[in-house]
DNA sequence: GAGTGGATTTCGCAT
DNA sequence: ATGCGAAGTCCACTC
């Protein structure tokens, strides 16, 4: 039962035939796909055992495996691509699969005896995939458009070293002032206000200035506003949605400006 | 193309196929697969746009969403289970395939073009999944590796019997200190701390020497910290996985150096 | 319901 | 190699 060039696929097959088809399809870097009543193992960073039901089963063409389960938008097992080394094997009317890695070791074995489906094709994927919005999305639209963190605000550098690790942003205010910014891309609780007031605390050893602390994120967590009062920073309401508009409004810009010369 | 009682599989459908396929599959819960070339828009706390290639989409009964690409372990877009809510149609030859949930408000678009195959069934999976790395292991695994407790452990003996019960471990600390070492595998609380101070109490009867008291868990309830600070005792984070690694990295590295040749 | 911490986290990137 | 931090993190547990 079988169609298209690379495509293969056996509906209600016997575990020889699953057999044949997955070593195929492993050995040519195939995705396969099959779904049937299984057992799984796990061992190494930890130990795992998933007693008998019916799951899907995925092994990519980079080698990542997985277990899928009816629920859950997670795997149950799983094994990251790379180097792995596959084993299929019949085994008493059971289709047996494992899966060995070295870095870390670790080894996750599958067993079926019972298969609905069993899929094999190669997924020809050249697409780009972009994604905005990321923390260091939010600093470059800071440092494109300094106005989102407020106006007259220059960036001088960023991620700066100093003691305790990274400041995001550096800057001066339209005063003059020092400015310090600490960019988190969801609510920010107290470990970020700790973080920034250890920049600040490092900057002010060093520079004899006046320096501002801002906190930049879409929220604060309940008691975090109280903690930066305290520490004397400041807080600036932003959402990295904002800042994915700007990039690409900005990126566009720059692509027209480059045409136009 | 189908089998059994709740398979349905198509091959090389026609999209409007594949549409009521998708359509029943959702509304009756069922587990649904298509594999076919499709692009992809996500919008909610970020957004991502995926560019056409051939792809899995896999939809379970709980409602989670998984897009997966020719490589990696991860997907490149998915929605978690529980409140989403799908819209499915034919749009210009094309399937349309829309996910929406509202806490945190999102939404993955799926575009598909071409379809190669549409799998859709009920999984019927009752089994259970344990996780293995027991107090014991956790045991065994600071015998093994002493460092794990702390540099310069050295264990003497275990499950010695003292007066209250039992003292998981027992050692020398690298300036010649007895430690007694009380191992819970989950978050520790003012049971365990006494339990520990009670052993303490017990050998320092016997042994005219200055004693440690170390309570290991992967973590301890709120005010434990001041019970432990009272009683004299210390505490040493230390995850169950991380003893479990410990424990099989040996027999798995053997495995994986048989299968590597 | 929100905050906090762990994960077989994975995946980068920097040292 | 190692270590640190981010993630559309997710998830479970505490408060």
């Amino acid at each position: 039962m079988s169609s298209s060039k690379s495509l293969t696929v056996l509906v209600d097959p016997r575990i020889n035939e699953v057999e044949d088809a997955a070593k195929e399809a492993i050995s040519h870097s195939k995705t396969l796909l099959i779904i049937g009543r299984c057992w799984v193992d796990y061992h190494g960073r930890a130990k795992s055992k998933l007693e008998p039901g019916e799951r899907i089963l995925i092994i990519k063409s980079d080698g990542s495996l997985l277990v899928h389960r009816s629920v859950g938008y997670e795997p149950v097992n799983w094994m990251p691509g790379g180097n792995v080394i596959f084993n299929v094997q019949e085994r008493g009317n059971r289709l047996e699969i494992r899966a060995v890695r070295q870095k870390p070791p670790e080894t996750v074995t599958i067993i079926f005896d019972k298969i609905q489906t069993c899929t094999s094709l190669v997924l020809s994927d050249s697409g780009e995939f972009s994604l905005y919005a990321s923390e260091e999305d939010m600093q470059r639209a800071i440092l494109i458009k300094p106005d989102l963190l407020e106006e007259g605000f220059r960036p001088i550098t960023y991620e700066k070293k100093v003691e305790p690790g990274f400041v995001d942003v550096y800057g001066e205010d339209r005063n003059g002032k020092f400015v310090v910014v600490e960019i988190k891309r969801k609510t920010a609780g107290k470990e970020a206000v700790f973080q920034l007031g250890r920049y600040i605390d490092a900057v002010r050893t060093k520079a004899n200035r006046e320096i501002r602390g801002i906190l930049v994120a879409p929220s604060i967590a309940k008691g975090v506003q109280r903690t930066l009062v305290t520490l004397g920073l400041e807080y600036k309401q932003l959402d990295p949605r904002k800042c994915a508009d700007v990039l690409t409004r900005s990126a566009t810009k720059r692509l027209a400006e480059f045409f136009g010369q």
